[in-house]
DNA sequence: AACCTAACTTAACACTGTTAAGTTTCGGAG
DNA sequence: CTCCGAAACTTAACAGTGTTAAGTTAGGTT
């Protein structure tokens, strides 16, 4: 209660103050849009000031993604309730795809942007959610194999778990990348996310 | 031979200079180091000096991105004459994936970013590559349709192409976007590229 | 009451893409 | 041969970016 905490809880909540700055311009208006100055602008403070809650510009989008992925990967606790694996892959393969089609600045920023080598993975603490989301689905390879649902020549849970990933993302990031073109007529989204969906089930499992 | 066609060649001459000195910097460094004014010095030019030979960066960019999955494609008309069309759409597959993987900064802007709505797709003469490249995955998709090959329920071949492309595009852009993130433990590429053809092969043909 | 540090602002730096204005070069017409 | 006009280029600048060094203010602690 001592005036310690308070001003914790002031700079807690200047910082989220930005954050949702930023997650207004970066929802709205995607990454290219959001500025430093800018944010700065909407919470009337000086572009300087941010600085002193983040490293930079590229850690405090990070923080960003990673906050509302972690969000979002808190609705897997429901889909992890499906006792079928075959449907809890279906619906989890779903609910990835509507993230991204809800996020694509957040899904391009995570997904589809290379990082520098560096990478300090900040070990410290709960772990990050997409290595989570990631075991989620090595969780439900591992079930189908219990099951004896998994073709049997697939061993490798890793190599089976990388390969449905890479097919799903495929989906997710070739929308958000080119559904513009109109070069190619793109069936509806929805229909390619079937379609990927039972091509891997009749593909991988028996 | 007048001095007409001399001054055109010419100027097709310093156009393919500044084409190769930004290909160089997007090469060896990766697109955000390709500044105007670093083409500009590799050239020995002005920066503004290649304003009067593209539009803007980003139309050069495009460009040179263009011409070089041009002469990519050139290599499927030797695949193309593969009879099986099975083994022709692995083979499309690997040589796609190895495209990507040897030239990751030119699909990056390719297929890993959105364009803006604009999109004047200069219709006019050759037809881009990457229509051309679709076209031919339909073709594939065609033959396998009349051979009989194709599960009988896939009746749209938009669809089936369109399914095939999303796969094989995830393993390629997941690898070029996460390959240095040291939380998953990435199978070969390689392997993760084969295990995903014959999932399209069980999954989308009988 | 004095101080000291956290939290902020102002000003600036080194970049970026792009453009307006000025200069050079050079083929073609009188 | 001379002059012209346009093409090809340069210099200087603008408006923007992320980031930092230095200065200022406010408020809890001694």
């Amino acid at each position: 209660m001592g005036p310690r905490e308070r001003r914790e809880r002031e700079r807690e909540e200047i910082r989220t103050r930005i954050l949702d700055a930023a997650r207004e311009l970066f929802a709205s208006e995607g990454v290219e849009s959001v500025t430093m100055r800018r944010i700065a602008d909407r919470i009337e403070y000086s572009p300087t000031a941010i600085y002193f809650h983040f490293r930079d510009k590229e850690s405090l989008l990070a923080e960003l993604c990673d906050y509302d992925f972690r969000n979002f990967a808190h609705g897997f606790t429901v889909i992890a309730q499906i006792p079928d694996p075959v449907e809890r892959l279906r619906a989890a393969g779903r609910a990835y795809v509507e993230f991204g089609l809800t996020n694509p600045s957040h899904y391009r920023l995570m997904f589809m942007t290379p990082k520098p080598v560096n990478e300090k993975t900040d070990k410290s603490g709960k772990g990050n959610p997409e290595e989570d989301a990631y075991a989620f689905l090595k969780g439900v390879v591992h079930d189908l194999k219990t099951q004896g649902r998994l073709r049997e020549d697939l061993t490798d849970p890793d190599l089976v778990a990388q390969t449905i990933w890479a097919t799903i993302h495929g989906v997710v990031s070739l929308e958000i990348a080119k559904c513009n073109d109109e070069w190619v007529e793109f069936r509806p989204v929805d229909a390619r996310t079937e379609q990927v969906l039972t091509m891997v089930e009749k593909g991988l499992l028996r």
